[in-house]
RNA sequence: CGGGGUGUAGCGUAGCCCGGUAUCGCGCCUGCUUUGGGAGCAGGAGGCCGCAAGUUCGAAUCUUGCCACCCCGACCA
């Protein structure tokens, strides 16, 4: 194996893939389009999960587990949504195989060909919908707030790792209520409790908007989403929360008996994360030597290394394992790599690679003289500290980098953030400096496929924090009441 | 699904045009010396050259078909 990895301005597409193998986090999987999430890759999405899960729980919401598979007229119900998924649907449409007479292998039986197709579930709005309808009688029965994690296919073109595999695994909620003040409110508020993620966890600045009409989630009234910003100026989708108003409620006849004794269809909401996040997290923070992981969210927060002569490891260890019993005290993770089988240098870049935000390095001589050599991974700075109060060195050390990460990350998408007016200069930004580009649009939905057509650029989102600012549109001219976000994005 | 590319040891590759049973590096194994940033020397193991058929005395190499992966496009969390 090489032993530097392909650099980001070389090629980030190539840099990513290798940087998603070699720190040993997923590969392609010998069935087509789908990944192998290894075990440090796996440790991240736990992580995650934890750190979701009592997120949904602090909000109300409790777990659930529905079917893998949704008959296909399920689908058919809800117009949008089947146009937004048939075209990229796993079908089941036989439960049987049998000996090959012709030769060897097996082949579908065609004789056990199900009366109704089965749909793998890309999203399961639809199954769930339709308990909810034996679940919801009345007001009493609301509001009724739902998640589960699971994993669902979809059968796209193109594949990328962690991006965009054919299978993948995400967290998606789904909520009804009376009104439809309370659905809305149930968007909003689940869309901030993913910025509070992706910003305090992940260290991954984001922007809070609504998607405009062409990228809105079928069936949806409202989709509201997290922008961020990767470093090759791509921007990511990293989570979206869908207010879908009465659609699924009618489409799958869920109505409730009102306080004042009428019967109302109930209002739903949708809002899902997934894997995806971990490419987002390599693609927000890493360098070249390798993953840079938020202290927050990495499976190993501490490194230690003993340095040694040949014998003494046994010794040493005795020294440092009281020390790591310190660090454990604080809620750190740590690991002891004592493996006898590595030297120091190799020791050093395999964790760099993997990201681990601190490691120390601890020699006989440094616990002679009472200290320890600190390296932080975000920075690549080493320095010595005294031994004493070193635990609470490095807990502080941890949160510092956590901030740190996270104003690198935001300073990174400010420099690479720019506002336009006209259509040269909306071009040239393309072009020059991939980023978040500012500017006006007329509204029309024309338009905005106009502008993806010609330079491949999508509006990301209507951020929620613009100020009103009148405007002309960049391509047409028409008139334009505020500026949205646009980029090209995963 | 369209365009382009690549499949040779665990990984990365040379060889292919011009057919003769496979090159080099990393990794792995053994030994010695090393050990504060990816160790050095010596020895060693490991391959039905993506799959199938064809041409040929003989195929990694030529022909045909298939499969997989990567990049670009369309599609998308």
């Amino acid at each position: 194996m090489s032993k530097s990895l392909p650099t980001r301005s070389d090629d980030y597409s190539l840099w990513y893939n290798e940087l998603v193998k070699r720190a040993g986090l997923a590969e392609n999987s010998a069935v087509r389009g789908c990944m192998v999430v290894k075990p440090y890759g796996w440790a991240i999405w736990e992580k995650m999960q934890r750190v979701l899960d009592d997120m949904f729980k602090e909000t109300g919401h409790e777990n659930c587990a529905f079917p893998l598979f949704i008959p296909k007229s399920f689908l058919s119900k809800e117009a949008d949504h089947v146009e937004g998924f048939a075209k990229e649907c796993a079908v089941v449409t036989h439960y049987r195989l049998k000996n090959d007479p012709n030769g060897g292998g097996v082949i579908v039986d065609p004789e056990a060909k199900l009366e109704e197709e089965l749909i793998v579930r890309p999203t399961s709005e639809t199954i769930i919908w339709s308990t909810y309808k034996n679940w919801i009688q009345s007001y009493r029965d609301l509001p009724l707030l739902i998640n589960q994690w699971a994993n669902v296919v979809r059968w796209e073109m193109r594949t990328r790792l962690f991006l965009r595999t054919t299978e993948f695994f995400w967290q998606e909620g789904h909520t009804a209520h009376a009104t439809h003040e309370e659905s809305a409110a149930e968007t909003v508020q689940m869309l901030n409790v993913y910025a509070d993620f992706a910003e305090n966890w992940m260290a991954m600045p984001v922007v809070k908007g609504v998607k405009s009409a062409n990228e809105r989630f079928a069936g949806a009234l409202e989709t509201y989403c997290i922008e961020a910003l990767m470093q090759d100026g791509k921007a990511l989708q990293a989570g979206t929360s869908h207010d879908l108003g009465q659609n699924f409620a009618k489409a799958f006849d869920v109505q409730f008996a009102t306080k004042e004794g009428g019967l109302e269809h109930v209002w739903g909401t949708s809002w899902g994360v997934s894997t995806r996040l971990i490419g987002a997290l390599i693609m927000a923070h890493s360098d070249d030597e390798g993953l840079v992981l938020p202290p927050k969210l990495a499976p190993i927060q501490v490194v230690v290394v003993p340095i040694y002569k040949t014998g003494q490891l046994e010794e040493l260890s005795a020294r440092i394992k009281p020390l790591i019993q310190e660090l454990k005290a604080r809620g750190i993770s740590v690991k002891y790599d004592d493996r006898d089988t590595e030297r120091p240098g190799a020791k050093f870049a395999q964790w760099e690679l993997k990201g681990v935000p601190v490691r120390l390095a601890i020699g006989a001589r440094d616990l002679d003289n009472n200290t320890l050599e600190v390296a932080r991974r975000d920075t690549k700075e080493k320095f010595q500290i005294p031994l004493e109060n070193f635990a609470e060195r490095v807990s502080t050390l941890l949160d510092e980098i956590q901030v740190a990460i996270y104003q690198k990350a935001l300073a990174f998408r400010e420099a690479n953030t720019r506002t336009v007016d006209t259509w040269d200069e909306f071009k040239r930004a393309l072009d020059e400096t991939p980023g978040f580009i500012l500017a006006h649009w007329d509204g029309t939905p024309e338009t905005e496929q106009r502008i993806k057509e010609e330079t491949k650029a999508t509006i990301r989102c209507l951020a929620l924090n613009t100020v009103p600012e009148p405007g002309t549109c960049i391509l047409t001219g028409g008139p334009s009441a505020r500026r949205v976000h646009f980029a090209r994005a995963y």
